[in-house]
DNA sequence: CGTAACTTTGATTAGTATCAAAAATGGTGG
DNA sequence: CCACCATTTTTGATACTAATCAAAGTTACG
């Protein structure tokens, strides 16, 4: 994917958020943005730093997550081409978590002067800036509920759901088949588990008919049931908000 | 507390947020506001049901909270006066999430259509209310890495700690003790534990020393040990964001 | 002063973590 | 293309934290 096609995934992303102009659009796209390639695994935020830019992810996959004193991850979002990384740091002094590259990406970055800039000339798009940090933070509380109130099964079972939704609804993945591109680990600390019982746990998801695994490739086999017992409703994701299309809701 | 001081006490906590001029207190405080007093569980919000007032806590306690499937709840957040209850609902259509009050509450509450006009009007209160909701996104993620990598003990003493901090923030406590208006199995529906074990460690860290409970008052014993084995530290907080003033960072 | 809600204690169990190691996979340089 | 090495996945055995079950105290309240 070219650098333009991945901005206008951005922009196109915005704009279903609120009911944005023409001038609106152009206005985000001449934002003075500068363009890098990063490998997997390289930092984009580091918690304790100063915040300056902003990040939008043009192609691949990139994560938050913070450590504990005792050297534990805890992985708080996954985050997918065309999603901004950063409005959750960006009026912020000082970063409070890390973020990170899962693959290798292309990204786009703007000073958050020139993002507070653009927000105060153009209340639509601040709008739609805000509503994406809101329905992030309504991810964030079902994170909270997962990590919980569910048991190991559940927990994994869901977490697939919403990827599987949230890919298909970016337009990245066909309605049940996907790659996710985390190791098993990253599974691990994204659902508060262990690596070896998330292995048992995926083996026992397939072992039930409920998913097949081709490496990291998923596809779902039995949606009603995965999401039964992922207890999935994805009233959260909030994939109707704001846009000026509603589009059907899945699942 | 009389009405006008709950008002002004929500306000203040704007006006920390960005740096408001009078004309953009004045505009918060010309808002058509509809008061009422709400008994202890009482609901603000229900999952489910359309949003079209946020409301202000003027004085008590109130808390976020999902149900699962199987009927288990989780707290995913609570909220103390001074603070908008939601802002995270308004600007979505469908709210995801219940919002409950924990104590006896004053609140104010205002068609989220004149909150979006205000917003428009004054961008320095957009900015300060955007800024206020992505500091309660940092504390939900926190939360994640609480219920996702920390051990009961840890758990609470990190509640403990956020709460003791942020009630003193605000002005509604001294620097280490304070009335805490949740029950065992409130504290549980937080960290994702049960009641029973939330006793026994409650218990623990009395006998510890770390902590003294009166009733449902907490007093703080040794403020360096229960952040130690809280693994807390108070960034995610962004006491000093944005504000006018910058106080003094406590913890 | 009676009743419901909450806290406390004890005994047992269950679900995941931990520890250890083998097998599979993926990437790299020769 | 192969051999090698690091990473990831898989499996097995055991340990431990917190859940569950049950019931007695205690507190708050109408």
């Amino acid at each position: 994917m070219s650098v333009p096609e991945g901005l206008e995934r951005v922009v196109r992303r915005l704009a279903a958020r609120a009911p944005l102009s023409e001038a609106d659009r152009d206005a985000v796209r001449s934002l003075d943005f500068s363009y890098r390639t990063l490998e997997p695994a390289s930092y984009i935020v580091r918690e304790g730093e100063p915040v300056r830019n902003c990040v939008l992810l043009l192609t691949g996959f990139a994560f938050r997550h913070k450590v504990t004193g005792d050297g534990q991850r805890q992985i708080m979002s996954v985050h997918m081409a065309g999603e901004f990384l950063d409005l959750q740091n960006s009026f912020l002094k000082v970063a409070d978590h890390n973020v990170q590259t899962l693959t290798r990406c292309d990204i786009a970055s703007v000073p958050t002067d020139a993002l507070r800039v653009l927000s105060e000339s153009h209340p639509l798009v601040a709008r739609a800036m805000w509503i994406d940090t809101l329905i992030e933070a309504a991810i964030f509380r079902e994170w909270i509920v997962n990590v919980g109130r569910r048991d190991s099964i559940s927990r994994i079972a869901h977490l697939l759901c919403e990827f599987a939704l949230r890919l298909r609804h970016a337009g990245l993945a066909e309605r049940d088949l996907y790659e996710l591109p985390m190791t098993q680990e990253q599974i691990a600390d994204s659902t508060g588990l262990t690596p070896v019982h998330v292995n048992r746990v995926l083996k026992e998801l397939g072992r039930r008919g409920l998913i097949e695994r081709e490496k990291r490739a998923v596809s779902i086999r039995d949606w009603d049931a995965l999401r039964e017992i992922g207890d999935f409703n994805s009233r959260y994701l909030h994939m109707e908000a704001g846009g000026p299309t509603t589009r059907a809701s899945a699942a």
